[in-house]
This record gives structure tokens, sequence and C-alpha cells, in this order.
DNA sequence: CCGTATCCCAATAGATACTG
DNA sequence: CAGTATCTATTGGGATACGG
């Protein structure tokens, strides 16, 4: 697929995102947050890079249980697209390529936060 | 479809959810949350009963652009069962249903708003 | 080690028509 | 007015194989 089309995910057509620019916006907003964060990987590599600080992607390979390298490569590119990860390529033999959370990544974390406790506050 | 069944969604196996409980298990709390209001009309229909406490189906149906009765009514429903709002039938004749936020969906909304601002101080 | 390409399937969303 | 049923379209994710 080619990569600089990958990202016009257009899941909103015009005329909703103009209902939605209302009264403030709120809605639209919300939703590019959660496209940030929507795909079944996601989640697990952004805990990871904030708890680790640094990865490679042969480590996150291992530590996701279930993930292919595929899929993770996948989601690599989408949180380097969406500035919240930055990715180190250390030059061929052997292949090195490390990934961290950026500023705008570190600045996402308050937000999973506050979803992981109203999920924990509210369980059954 | 049976009711009873729709909210069985197994987006993630077994082998990855164990995984998710590693430390804290922040991956599966803030999956759940995102489960709760992932569907192409449930933070129109949040924002909208947040702004105006109580709402008929047939205004949410005007209010938001282009969506289907159907796909409103099932947003609803789900939202309905993850105890995010309130339903009130008025028996027949004429037909008169209304629905609000509970406390947990107003529970909820400080994490809308932090993803929000979020996304709002890091546009472009 | 790291990334890409292709093909396939399941889940979600939409169109449309119908009932109390 | 409110909700349901059916069918179809789209898309996100996975398996697999290949390339630098």
């Amino acid at each position: 697929m080619d990569p600089s089309r990958r990202h016009e995910k257009v899941p909103m057509p015009n005329e909703v995102r103009s209902a939605c620019l209302g009264p403030d916006g709120a809605v639209v907003h919300v939703t590019r947050c959660m496209q940030m964060i929507s795909g079944r990987w996601k989640l697990q590599i952004l805990f990871r890079l904030y708890a680790d600080e640094v990865l490679r992607s042969s480590q996150l390979l291992r530590d996701i249980q279930g993930v292919s390298q595929k899929m993770l490569t996948q989601h690599l590119r989408e949180l380097e697209e969406d500035r919240l990860i930055d990715r180190s390529d250390f030059g061929k033999q052997p292949p090195r390529v490390e990934y961290r959370l950026n500023d705008r990544g570190r600045a996402l974390m308050p937000v999973l936060l506050a979803a992981r406790q109203f999920a924990e506050d509210h369980e059954a």
C-alpha cells in the first residue's frame, strides 16, 4: 500500500464532520485521539514504551503475545505517523531499530491513565 | 441478532488478555473503556446527552447528521448495555422514549474531555 | 533483524423495507 | 414514533511468503 495514502482514513464523511463542529467540536477531537490508539496492538506498544523507555522491534515482537511482525510494523508505522513515537534506525549489519515515546506520546498517557481509572472504578 | 449475545465481543483472545495483565492490567482496562465508546455515532450521542440532559430518539435522529434509525437504535442499545445511559419508555400512542446520561455515563465524560484536550492541544 | 506484499476472513456499518 | 430484519459493502486484522 502506498504509505502516503494509508493515513487517509476517512471514517467520517464530511457532512458528519461539519455536524460535529457544533458547539465545541468535541466529537472530532476525541475521534482523532481515538484513531491514534485504535488498532489491536497499539495500547500494548504504548504502555510498553511508557514502561521501558526504549525498545527494539524484536523485543516488542517477543513481549507482545500473539502479534505478528506484519501487524507490529504496521502499528509502529501508524504511531510514528501520528507522531506519538520516534524511530531510530542504526544502519545495517546487524539491523537495529529502536522505538521510544516522544513528548507528544507522553502527553497522551494521562488520557489513557484516566480511561484506565474509569474502567477500573466501574468494573462489573 | 440475539441481543443477549451481541455484547459477547471477544476482540481480544485469551492469550493476549493474560499478557495484558502484566504489571497493572492497564491495557485491558483502557480497552474496555474504548469499547464502550467505539461505534461511529456513540460520541455524538454521549456529547449530545451531556449537553442536553435528556433527549428523545427522534431528536437524536434529527440532530445527528447522517445517522440511520437502525444505527442510532443499535448504538443506544449498546450504550444502555454498558450502563452509560438510561432509557425511559412512556407507553404507546404516541410512542415516546427518552434517553439520558446516568452517573456512570457522567463519570466517563472527564475521560472524553481529557482526550479532547489532548487532540486540541496537538492539532496539525 | 527488520520490513513488505498478497490473499483471505470476520466484524462493523450502511441501505432498505417492514411492524406495533 | 420507535424498533426490527435482511442483505450488502467496507475494513481491519491475520497467515504466509518474500526481500534488503
